[in-house]
RNA sequence: GGCCCCAUCGUCUAUCGGUUAGGACACCAGGUUUUCAUCCUGGGAAGCGCGGUUCGACUCCGCGUGGGGUCACCA
C-alpha cells in the first residue's frame, strides 16, 4: 500500500459532547494521517435514533476545530466518499443486509424484545453468559411467514459455530476469540437502521480506510466486524485499540460519573486546546527523545501508532495542569489578554486586565485561576488582623502603618519606584524588620500572604485603594 | 461470572537478554526572591508472585494474582 492511500476516520455518534477520550483517538487518527500524506474522514453515526441528541453533529465539528483540528472529508466538507451522514447511507445498509442473507450469512428474526429480555434473565439466573439462542435461525420459513403478516423483524448475522476468528492488532498482535463467545449480532434493527456493526464495517470499507483506531473498549466487538469482512469477502483494514483514560483516581474508564469528561469542559476549566493534546500526545506514547512538550508537527512527525502503550492509562490531572502552565507562560501578553477574556468576571474592570495580566502571568495554571488570582485588587477585601500582627505587636503594627500611610500620601507620584522608595526607605529608617514589614503592608494591602510582587500590586490598586486599605487596617490593630 | 486485553517509581514512560533500571509529573529538601509563583540544585520512590528457557532475565514462555474492557434491535 501506498502512504498516500492511508486514511483514517473517527467515527462519533451524535449522541452528546464528545469524550475527552474521543478526542484523544481523534488526535491520532488525525496525526497518523497527516504523517503519511493521507486522508482524515469524520463520519457521523446516527443509527441510534432514540440517543440522537438535536444539534450534537454542529457541536461535534465546532468542538474538533476548536481543538485545533480538522477533517479532510466529512460533513461540512464533502469528499468522494459521501454522505458522511449514516443516515444518508441507508439504501447502502439494506442492500448489504440483503446481500448477506442471500449468501446465507445472515438471516431474519422475528423474536420480540420480550423474548429476548425474558431469555437474557434466564441465562444470568443460570449464570451463563447471555447470549441469543438462535431460535429463528433454522425456521426460516415460518419467520418468512410472520414477515409477510407485518411481524417486525431484524437480520441477524448468522456467526459460525465453534470457530476461531482472529486478527491482528497493531499494538497487540494477534487476537483470537473463538464464535462461541460471539452472538448472532443484530446487523438490521426492525425501524430499518443498521446496527453499528453493520454500518461500521459497510462504511469503513466503502470509504477506504486503510487504518481503524479506536479505543480499546472496541476489542471484543471487533471479530463481529472480522466475520463481517469474511462475510462480505472483503479486505481487511489494518486495526489498532488505543489505550483508554482511565478515571483520574485509577479506577474505570473515565466517565461522567466521576466527573465532567467532555471536550468541551475541560475548556470550560480553562484548558488551553494545544495543551490538551499534547497532553493525549504523550499519555501512552513517548517521544524517541521523550520530550514531553511537543508541538502538533513534532508530534506528526514522530507518531507511530504501533509505539503506543497496549495499557490503559490514568488521565492525570497533576501532569495536565503542568503542561497547561508551561503552555500559558509560553503566551505573549497579548495573546493571553485574547484567550483569557472568557475567564474575566464581569464585575472585574476591563480596563484593568492588561495592567493586571504581567503580574499573574506566571501564576496561572488554568485560564479559570483568574478570579482566584485577582479578586483582592478590586472592591472591599477582607484583612485578617491575626496575619497582620503575626510578627508583631498591636501597637508597633499601628504605629508602621500611620507612618506608611503619611508616606505614601506626601508623595506625589504614584509609580512602582515610587511607592518603592517610600516603604524601602520607611523600613531602614526605622530599621524595621523588613519580612514582618513587607509583609505586613501586603496583607494589609491585599489581605493575602501570598501575592504578585508588592510595589506593582499596590500601584495597580491606585493611591485611593491602598491609603483606604491601610487605614483599615489601622483601625484592625485597636 | 464467560470471553478478551494488560502488568517498570503514586502517575505517564525509557529499556527492546548483559544498565548503578533513565526521564517527566507529583512529593520532599535547599538556592534565588519582600510573599507566592517562575527558575535552578538535590533527594526519596519501581521491575506483582512462583516456576521455567538461558552463561545471564524487567525484557522470552507457562501458571497464579491483580487491574481494565466487554457481554443490547447503544455506539
Amino acid at each position: 500500500m501506498k502512504n498516500t492511500d492511508v486514511r483514517t476516520r473517527m467515527a462519533p455518534s451524535p449522541t452528546g459532547d464528545m469524550h475527552v477520550g474521543s478526542m484523544g483517538v481523534l488526535l491520532k487518527n488525525y496525526a497518523f494521517a497527516k504523517k503519511n500524506g493521507g486522508k482524515f474522514i469524520l463520519r457521523i453515526e446516527d443509527t441510534d435514533k432514540e440517543r440522537e441528541v438535536p444539534g450534537a453533529i454542529g457541536r461535534i465539528q465546532d468542538i474538533i476545530t476548536a481543538y485545533g483540528l480538522d477533517w479532510d472529508e466529512g460533513p461540512g466538507k464533502g469528499g468522494a466518499y459521501g454522505p458522511y451522514i449514516q443516515s444518508e447511507r441507508m439504501q447502502l445498509y439494506t442492500d448489504m443486509a440483503n446481500d448477506l442473507i442471500k449468501k446465507g450469512k445472515a438471516y431474519y428474526c422475528t423474536c420480540s424484545r420480550e423474548r429476548l429480555e425474558t431469555l437474557r434473565d434466564s441465562q444470568r439466573a443460570a449464570k451463563v453468559p447471555p447470549k441469543y439462542d438462535k431460535f429463528c435461525r433454522d425456521r426460516q420459513d415460518e419467520v418468512s411467514r410472520e414477515i409477510a403478516a407485518g411481524k417486525d423483524y431484524v437480520i441477524r448475522l448468522k456467526t459460525p459455530d465453534n470457530q476461531d476468528v482472529t486478527f491482528t492488532d497493531l499494538l497487540r498482535g494477534k487476537i483470537t476469540f473463538n464464535t462461541a463467545s460471539i452472538d448472532d449480532q443484530v446487523l438490521l434493527k426492525s425501524d430499518g437502521y443498521p446496527t453499528y456493526h453493520l454500518a461500521v464495517v459497510v462504511d469503513d470499507h466503502s470509504m477506504n480506510i486503510s487504518h481503524i483506531m479506536r479505543g480499546e473498549e472496541w476489542i471484543s466487538s471487533t471479530p463481529k466486524h472480522v466475520l463481517l469482512y469474511h462475510a462480505f469477502e472483503w479486505d481487511m483494514p489494518v486495526f489498532a485499540h488505543m489505550p483508554i483514560y482511565l478515571n483520574p483516581d485509577g479506577k474505570g474508564k473515565m466517565s461522567k460519573r466521576k466527573g465532567t469528561v467532555s471536550a468541551q469542559s475541560f475548556l470550560d476549566r480553562g484548558y488551553l486546546p494545544e495543551a490538551l493534546l499534547n497532553f493525549f500526545m504523550i499519555l501512552g506514547w513517548a517521544h524517541p527523545e521523550e520530550k514531553e512538550i511537543l508541538t502538533l508537527d513534532e508530534y506528526i512527525q514522530h507518531f507511530d501508532p504501533k509505539d503506543v502503550s497496549s495499557k490503559s492509562v490514568v488521565f492525570d490531572l497533576k501532569k495536565l495542569d503542568w503542561i497547561n502552565g508551561m503552555y500559558i507562560r509560553q503566551l505573549s501578553l497579548s495573546e493571553l489578554e485574547t484567550k483569557i477574556a472568557p475567564f474575566v468576571p464581569n464585575t472585574f474592570p476591563t480596563e484593568m486586565v492588561s495592567g493586571v495580566l504581567p503580574l499573574i502571568h506566571e501564576r496561572l495554571e488554568k485560564l479559570s485561576d483568574f478570579e482566584e488570582l485577582t479578586t483582592f485588587f478590586i472592591g472591599d477585601i477582607e484583612i485578617p488582623t491575626d496575619l497582620l500582627l503575626k510578627k508583631s505587636t498591636a501597637s508597633d503594627v499601628a504605629q508602621q502603618l500611620e507612618q506608611t500611610i503619611t508616606g505614601l500620601e506626601e508623595s506625589t507620584d504614584w509609580t512602582i519606584e515610587s511607592i518603592e522608595t517610600v516603604i524601602r526607605s520607611l523600613q531602614e529608617k526605622h530599621n524595621w524588620k523588613r519580612n514582618q514589614y513587607f509583609m505586613m503592608i501586603r496583607v494589609a494591602t491585599t489581605g493575602k500572604k501570598a501575592t504578585p510582587p508588592l510595589f506593582e500590586t499596590m500601584q495597580l490598586i491606585g493611591k485611593p485603594g491602598i491609603l483606604e486599605r491601610l487605614r483599615t487596617a489601622l483601625q484592625n490593630c485597636n
